[in-house]
DNA sequence: AACTAAGTTCCATTATACGGAACAATAATA
DNA sequence: TATTATTGTTCCGTATAATGGAACTTAGTT
């Protein structure tokens, strides 16, 4: 459990506990939860109690092991759909990857995290779940990058507070000044790249998405490896990239829910 | 709101507004919410309010409208790993989908309905959120019918007990005796088909996956068209079925959680 | 200006969650 | 077998948070 930030009401802590189990990883006992939790004991047991008779997580009391339920699994396909723009974006992300013919990310920022709602491989059919609602980090991913490049400077100074900038690769920006000259940078050009700052090999081109009124909805990414294509290589995808981002952009914003029933 | 079943404690209150949400399929204000809602206005307010607090919601202000928040998604992404079988199943629903050419699905029960978590079309890649977590009725799908069949009097009873019996077709079955009958049938064969059941044109064969100890796991489908096989067609393909189904379920008997840290 | 309708705040009451401590059940050590 | 840890569960008086009726805003209509 973060133990941090104190969270007020029944609801939030529930949610909170629900938080660990996701980053635990795995199936949990009661008292590895208990270990990691800011929680007292009787507490902490009730809450899973609650949780798992509310079905978002299942108990085998043969193990005695607590996991996600699957309850969430029902309701993360109705929050995709209605909530990301992955719907919305679906047929331009489908067109550029075809375009490209390689692999394009759709991600969204969250809690100063990277979080990828949909991804299209021109090739190899893919496995979407195993991307969508995977989460990276911002400050050495293209689509983070691009995506902080247009936060104003309260809610950038937040979401750079939030980063690790440890060093995955020599590549690697790890400190808040670098971070604020490369978005200088990526302000002008309008893309930002991954230069195998987050893993060897795997370098990328990405753009912001923008609604017209100028809101971040998210960001749009063309992913390569080092053997392939050299950054020089992506960058001539740029006006392909920027279009796409556009185009979803301008559809977010027309994007009115259903008019009433 | 699902005016029946009152939920006890605030958590459960808070999860079975989200509930609403997604039975809503798309954002909605506070009124409409309020109407579908068994809570008093006050209450359902904060509720809101602290789901989006915890961005379980998200609120547009301009619009006034909440959504389900991208937070789920992420959650999800976890439930989807840990707790279902779905990456335990994943190599085997693949080459069973590239052995027999077709569609194959993968759906656990969940609360008396069908709840696929897998899905792999060996032509057309295809979009997978669209279909993890996509729920389906349990009497009239060839999943629903082959999991029924495995269930024991007293769960079955309460699964009959939360089916619909809408007739999607003329093939549908609409009556407890009938599903009864049906699923002795199915007992006997192993394997359940659906006959355009709840689809026009669409058929499929699909088979229990059992644990070694014979805990109902969840289950696994072969889906055409009629205008490409017929049932019999289908019934070729039993073999193959079970035989995945049953390497499924000695897999996960296997799957002991990554022992201890 | 008067009237609706939707959304928000107030506040005394009540119900719920809290958590320390004591209690089982099981496993590990002597 | 007795003894001590370890882990999971229940009790219960207390403290806190949720409750919801009513009143108040705000915005849109007549």
């Amino acid at each position: 459990m973060s133990k941090e930030k104190s969270v007020s009401g029944t609801v939030g802590k529930a949610l909170d506990v629900l938080n660990e189990f996701a980053s635990i990883g795995r199936p949990a006992r009661f008292s590895e939860v208990l270990a990691a939790s800011k929680y007292p004991k009787t507490t902490l047991y009730r809450l899973l109690q609650t949780l798992t008779n509310e079905e978002m997580l299942s108990y085998d009391p043969e193990e005695q092991m607590y996991s996600l339920g699957v309850r969430l699994v029902r309701l993360a396909h109705a929050a995709w759909e209605q909530s990301s723009m992955a719907p919305i974006a679906r047929p331009f992300v489908d067109a550029l990857s075809h375009e490209v013919g390689l692999t394009v990310h759709l991600a969204q920022l969250d809690g100063g995290q990277v979080l990828y709602i949909d991804k299209r491989n021109s090739s190899a059919p893919i496995q979407m779940y195993s991307q969508a609602g995977k989460i990276g980090p911002a400050y050495c991913t293209g689509v983070g990058k691009a995506m902080m490049a247009c936060l104003e400077e309260e809610a950038l100074e937040r979401v750079i507070s939030q980063q690790s900038f440890h060093r995955y690769t020599e590549h690697t920006l790890t400190s808040a000044q670098d971070m604020r000259q490369e978005l200088l940078t990526i302000k002008e050009e309008g893309v930002a790249f991954d230069r195998e700052e987050h893993e060897h090999n795997i370098i990328c081109i990405a753009a912001p998405i923008l609604s017209l009124k100028g809101k971040l909805m998210g960001a749009l990414s063309i992913t390569t490896t080092r053997h392939r294509h050299s950054i020089d290589d992506l960058a001539l995808f740029k006006d392909h990239l920027l279009d796409a981002a556009k185009q979803i952009g301008d559809e977010a914003e027309v994007w009115h829910f259903p008019d009433k029933l």
